[in-house]
DNA sequence: CATTTTCTTGACGTTTCGTCAATAATCGGG
DNA sequence: CCCGATTATTGACGAAACGTCAAGAAAATG
């Protein structure tokens, strides 16, 4: 009976992880379009009607990918958010964190991308919506954790007026636009721009110079500081 | 003769501009899905076939569309980088013109972001694929045409091994970045940004400084600069 | 074991893209 | 000014893909 109803439950969960497998390569890869019904009830052996009892409509498959994408995130941004070290190097394990990950894992950094687009916001639940507003929060809040140990430590003063939440708004903005543009523009290279990735890093060093976060960029072995930073934390995923 | 034949291609081209400019709104307001060739050619009293003569799928009319989009944003560009000031000043002018275009022209914004999703670009011609990156080339050149004379002018010195295509880059991402957060992200309050567009100014100018940009922004009196360049280059828009 | 509830199925209706053969308009030479 | 050739226009059509739903299968319940 309970096991009986547990074994029904368990096969119904596993097949949305499975649909969720099968769906992202597609998403990825090809885009909006790229996700088909019919073919992911066709690679799952499942009828479409049984797809639908999982998911509403393509748009709730695509959220529920970008969620599974945001908590992956989280998990790397939390690791790194424990990195020993003084508040910049923290800050710096933060941002070596969202680089490996979307280097490491594109099919979620490409969902990430989707689902900012389009007319996808819309039509979907708002249970999901609201587990997404969630993780974006938690994702935000580990960072800006870290700004204001700084601030507490005293390497940091803001303006006036100024938040943590703001020179966090303009990392992650300074970030999540060059990661788009990356992946975006096959021409980068052609436009005078070879390293596109080791230039976010110094501009973002930059800005935080900019801001007087102690130690200043000259006083910091960049490179030393990322050596330890694979080793200690990101281990498995640097292999 | 030539008369009339000048005729038929006139009214052609009038047309093709008719299509675009009916495809904008449809685009910009709804995505993706809510252009629509049935409706393009309802609205405009032709048949479908007709449209098609003039872009052989949808996803030419979106190209075209951007291309358009870049063209008006070079265009305040290259006035924005006409200001008369120091470098630094008319680096600012064209940040100012870069949000101006985002809030005055928000259907032209939103093409610009469509586009760079999706699996649109590899249905469209190679045409227009060049005239984008062409495009790209010139607005890019404007503003690095600005830090090359900051450089002459001893303004600024960049790192060794720094191109001034990689400074550009860097504003680049923080800027199209953070109007593409804004733009989809309706939480911002919730998350503690509540002034996105005076933050990202303030990041951009944090980011100049960590490079040694003079004059550093507490030199300025960034209000003032901002007064001018609103009077003496975008009055027209500012009314 | 019978009944009720839940799950699965795939044929179907609908929308929308893009095509193409037939028709209409325009052009150019005599 | 007229007639064949070229070019442009049309809308019915085929194809692809989304989402639905009534009927049938499986599971749970008592």
């Amino acid at each position: 009976m309970k096991c009986s109803l547990t074994q029904k439950q368990l096969e119904i969960h596993e097949r949305e992880k499975r649909i969720l497998a099968v769906s992202r390569p597609m998403l990825a890869e090809q885009g909006y379009h790229g996700l088909n019904m019919d073919r992911i009830a066709e690679k799952l052996q499942q009828s479409k009607g049984t797809i639908y009892n999982h998911f509403a409509c393509k748009e709730e498959i695509i959220i529920a990918l970008a969620i599974e994408t945001m908590e992956k995130r989280i998990d790397l941004f939390q690791r790194a958010a424990m990195f020993r070290g003084n508040s910049r190097e923290r800050f710096q394990a933060i941002g070596f964190a969202a680089e490996l990950f979307v280097k490491l894992y594109p099919h979620h950094f490409s969902v990430e991308q989707i689902i900012r687009s389009a007319s996808i916001w819309d039509k979907t639940s708002e249970k999901r919506r609201s587990i997404v507003k969630l993780c974006e929060h938690r994702c935000i809040g580990i960072v800006v954790g870290v700004v204001l140990d700084a601030i507490s430590q005293g390497d940091l003063e803001l303006p006036s007026g100024y938040k943590p939440e703001d020179l966090v708004f303009g990392v992650w903005a300074q970030t999540s636009g060059a990661y788009s543009i990356i992946a975006t523009n096959d021409s980068l290279r052609e436009l005078g721009i070879s390293e596109p990735f080791s230039i976010v890093r110094q501009s973002v060093n930059r800005q935080l110079d900019g801001f007087g976060w102690k130690p200043l960029s000259r006083d910091l072995d960049l490179d030393a500081i990322i050596k330890r930073i694979e080793k200690e934390v990101f281990a498995d995923e640097c292999r």
